[in-house]
DNA sequence: AATAGACTTGAATACGTATTCACCGCTGCT
DNA sequence: AGCAGCGGTGAATACGTATTCAAGTCTATT
């Protein structure tokens, strides 16, 4: 184990300067002289010197990283958000420290406090919310933090989500106007903001064309229960002919228990429609008619939105939505005349 | 902004004791007197005092940190790799910084720098591979490097992967018990040792049995490719009876061109087996044949091997492999009289 | 030609912690 | 009682960098 480390020191001896000055060659926007610069980054190639982000942190009280809290990937809605946070993030110098938490509160408050220990300067929740003492915390040590896909009744923390309300009512029309009779909704999670939202918005758009959801379960975001919640809807008395699922992972399952199980024609003897239009609904397997949630866009809001706070830009928490169009394809009959 | 930063100094003064005494109490294994203890821990828990994380590793040298790269998480085994090593690692003491990198040596080159800048203690490259240059500079500098599910020409590397040559030596016979007489194989990326392995074995398995390959195609690890390849085996000619495809993600596309555009039956009319065993191969849209990476046995490899080289124990690099089984399900016809 | 001023650079210091070393009091032995 | 030895504590220092401040050089202005 050589462990060569070079400092700044090595660097400054070799180039006949002082340690500081080094330090300013390899600080952005500082000035020195063309002749200087020249000698430091020729004696810093030669022994190969690279700042220690460690020492620089501590001194600056930035760490550029971004701590990254999620609870679970099966849903592949938030691989692809991490992806992209991940681009975007590195294209504004911030680099994720990530950490997987059960979704309670102990554990996701334990998971924040390691963050802070990191000094992190910005946290992002996506898919687990948080306790309002920790948000305080927070506030206190001036560390901004974000729910992704989640929104929080505590309006001074940000949030960015899609337009989860407006999205059920999309559905719930689409599907009135398709002539739908039974709709029944496999709810996400109702722990869950986004869960509750896009649940709330279906039933309440029903209910001002006159019309009632069949059923109503919850399907806790989760394969097996949604799977459950299907089988039990053809299990007796009249069954749905359309089910809203509340996301597309639970309706992949829901579809291969129609389809398989019970022997149904999808997109004619029973519909069915999603949310997220995750890749996978685009498989001609699924051909899911769903709900889009623009990652892209979502990402972009909670990066620029999260920068502004650390920078000190922004202040005010926001919260912020992301309308997305219904992506209409074969799971669920269209209505006449529909055009795309 | 109130910014309260508590540090040991003001734990210190406030439990009328040294510096170094409330450092020698968050520091695990250092004698401290019980008295001591109880009023440096009183005085903590009073102002909320956290040990900060850099200046600690600053000054010890070990930033308790793992730096993980990958390419893409199209590849859903990645995804679940990385759930698993976050929790194993974590479960070590160790956090996980993240990166995306394009998979060309450049790109990974400069991530790999990044990495080093902030003092990773290790670095996981995942379905990358990386320039022999930069493995030497590693190598100085004392941080060790293992590649995730990818092998490597030079043995100073470790590396584990799952024992890619049986493993397509165990499709073949398969597929050759099976009584198939037209085995196409659309072989992972040739650019990687994964896809190069998998593609050997089952050639080689092919060969020792008398057989030949009816046509091998390189997928590129890429559903478009794996598409394009299948749609180009029925276009002209005599078609195959059965496909290897040189994984999971890909095959998913495979059935879905069979089923979907040519209308074949899946398992009767031609059967397809897949590598890795992702979770979505047992959802019964696919019913995948596929041979299982035991990403548990994996991940577990990769972290004591990683921890054991960081901590000295392991000074000699290792190459692991990892034997997987074959997991029949429908969509390959089975030998006459194949018992589970 | 003298001086105000703009620019650069180096010396000193700070960031928050872990560790070395000297020192202290105490126990236990002769 | 005296001394070796041990466990525990504080003073000083180190980790590698960024930043403040004073001092220095050089240009431009009157």
């Amino acid at each position: 184990m050589p462990s060569v480390k070079v400092t700044s020191q090595d660097v400054a001896r070799l180039a006949g300067v002082s340690q500081p000055t080094v330090s300013r060659v390899f600080t952005p926007g500082v000035k020195v002289s063309k002749a200087m610069e020249d000698k430091v980054r020729r004696a810093a190639d030669e022994l190969g010197y690279r700042p220690n982000t460690l020492a620089r942190s501590l001194i600056t009280g930035q760490s550029m990283t971004i701590g990254l809290i999620v609870a679970y990937f099966d849903n592949p809605f938030y691989v692809e958000a991490l992806e992209k946070m991940s681009r975007a993030l590195k294209d504004k110098g911030y680099n994720i420290m990530i950490f997987m938490a059960a979704n309670h509160a102990g554990d996701v408050d334990q998971v924040v406090h390691d963050l802070l220990d990191h000094q992190v300067d910005g946290i992002i929740l996506a898919s687990v919310s948080t306790s309002s003492a920790l948000t305080e915390r927070l506030h206190e040590e001036g560390v901004p933090l974000i729910l992704f896909n989640r929104g929080h009744e505590d309006k001074s923390l940000s949030a960015v989500t899609s337009a989860n309300t407006a999205g059920g009512r999309k559905v719930a029309e689409f599907l009135l106007a398709g002539g739908h009779k039974r709709i029944a909704h496999i709810s996400g999670w109702q722990g869950a903001s986004t869960g509750r939202d896009r649940c709330a918005g279906f039933a309440k758009a029903l209910k001002e064309k006159g019309a009632e959801p069949h059923a109503i379960v919850d399907g806790l975001f989760s394969r097996e229960a949604a799977a459950a919640a299907t089988r039990s809807f053809f299990a007796t008395g009249e069954s749905p002919d359309a089910i809203f699922v509340g996301n597309d992972h639970m309706a992949f399952a829901v579809i291969e228990v129609l389809k398989g199980e019970l022997g149904l024609a999808i997109g004619q003897e029973v519909s069915v429609v999603g949310y997220d239009d995750v890749a996978m609904s685009a498989w001609p397997s699924f051909d899911l008619t769903t709900v889009r949630q623009p990652a892209n866009r979502m990402v972009d809001a909670i990066v620029s939105q999260l920068v502004a706070q650390i920078e000190g830009r922004a202040t005010e928490p926001r919260q912020i939505e992301i309308d997305g169009p219904l992506i209409v394809r074969g799971s669920a009959r269209k209505p006449e005349g529909w055009v795309a």
